[in-house]
DNA sequence: TCAAGATTATCATATAATAATAAATTCGCA
DNA sequence: TGCGAATTTATTATTATATGATAATCTTGA
């Protein structure tokens, strides 16, 4: 191992539950001596990417909530996904979260979630925490639209998974345009997702409604199917239109014939 | 250049008004050959710190959304001060934003920030942006509390300044506690803050209210002030116990001699 | 189908990362 | 204030790896 992904493997050590490392414990947690850690972990301050807490200690540097604002500013589904959760839970008109995932390294990622003013309750589904791809409206979606070279690949991986089934309902999901669930992934709540597709520019993302499955009756839960699907597909639209109207801030190399063969 | 400082110089062309990159424009702008970029990115691609978006271009990857997240729940400033800065907000019972900014980079950045429920405006100040350090109340208190050496440096650097002047303001915000500003960085906005500075945990931070300046009488101005130091002290409190408490989940070597010298 | 652009593969070379050790610095503690 | 342990940086020969010029391959739109 060498190169970048020794600068991964130190990032990557740093989850919740070790917050906080010394480079003797990092150096004997990738099997690399102490001196080629500390090397890299001062790179890694210098960029911002890693700061010293306290004593010998280090943890995880505020370069990342630079960048992801960075991201936040400019990231066209978070970018359009926003205003349209806003609507979402503006116009539930039941406590509420409204949100946006995505596929991320063989999981499902939230990147945006929008809260009613009077929700009691957080799922699971939080903005930056991967969650699995075959549990809840919200993964199942997004598995359902997934390239079929790229889902055959994780489904050989995830053993001890009742292939067919799975793909009736993911085939039963692209069908009716939604997926409902409840207690999938936290007990009591129901999830609505609907998909967020956009094949040509590589967009496979879910839009979804998690509320208290008890406060849902039978006109409830159609009312509130019809407004995510429909702002799904209102968002679809919007992403195909900034799409179509080209990268406005794409750089490109121009002029000077360069080495960009 | 190279090594690192490569991956870095990468990351660091992206930002709000240049977005999306082609291989080639890196390459251009960063004054070295296609291939290398290439390998690069494909790197940086693999560990999610980019992702390809539409045709040949590349943008920000939702990596930092993982990171970011994995920060908001470990990083004891963001995780003592969020509590605090709700507090703050509901108590405040005017249209406000609470913030929580620190040092970084020779910058100040916000690194939490929360908004009154009717707050029909947000400062410029928001999570993630760095923001000038000689400007508004939430950097003056921070530079005023930056250890002596970091402070002259930073003085040297900045041309065009009055040294003497902001010294003597400077050495009035220690006295006081807290510093308070009007239109400094938005018009019609002011700020009130307060210090947050653990030494001996290397945290200079502050916490402040936004508002309206003019929906601010003398009292309420004082009121509010009372409101942000306490706040302030509070969380200074808690961070101080948390940091004695000892850094609960450090991960240190121990056990095998290890290669930790 | 073709052609232009984008991306990956190849490979000799130079460079920069590695790791063992030593030196220096910091920091707790008395 | 100074001692001693732990942390961190500097040094250096060695080796592995990044580099960059070029060619080959893959995409994609007309």
């Amino acid at each position: 191992m060498a190169g970048f992904s020794r600068f991964l493997s130190v990032l990557r050590l740093f989850n919740e539950a070790e917050s906080a490392w010394t480079v003797p414990a990092m150096a004997d947690a990738m099997g690399v001596p102490a001196s080629t850690v500390y090397r890299t972990v001062r790179d890694l301050v210098a960029a911002g990417f890693l700061e010293q807490a306290t004593e010998a200690a280090y943890r995880l540097g505020p370069a990342f909530i630079e960048f992801d604002r960075s991201l936040r500013l400019t990231d066209p589904l978070v970018v359009a996904g926003r205003p349209v959760l806003h609507d979402v839970v503006m116009q539930a008109h039941v406590p509420c979260v409204a949100m946006l995932a995505r596929f991320y390294n063989g999981a499902v990622m939230c990147v945006a979630d929008e809260a009613a003013a009077d929700t009691p309750f957080r799922p699971s589904y939080e903005r930056g925490r991967p969650m699995p791809l075959t549990r809840g409206s919200t993964s199942k979606v997004i598995l359902a639209h997934l390239p079929t070279r790229q889902f055959n690949k994780l489904v050989e991986n995830h053993e001890g998974l009742d292939a067919a089934a799975l793909r009736a309902e993911l085939a039963d999901i692209r069908k009716r345009g939604f997926c409902s669930t409840a207690s999938e992934i936290d007990q009591g709540l129901a999830g609505i997702s609907a998909p967020v597709i956009l094949k040509d520019a590589g967009i496979v993302a879910s839009l979804s409604l998690v509320a208290h499955d008890a406060a849902l009756d039978e006109g409830q839960r159609r009312r509130l199917i019809l407004l995510v699907v429909s702002a799904a597909s209102l968002l679809a639209e919007d992403l195909r239109r900034r799409h179509q109207a080209g990268g406005s801030n794409i750089r490109k190399a121009m002029g000077e014939p360069g080495n960009g063969k």
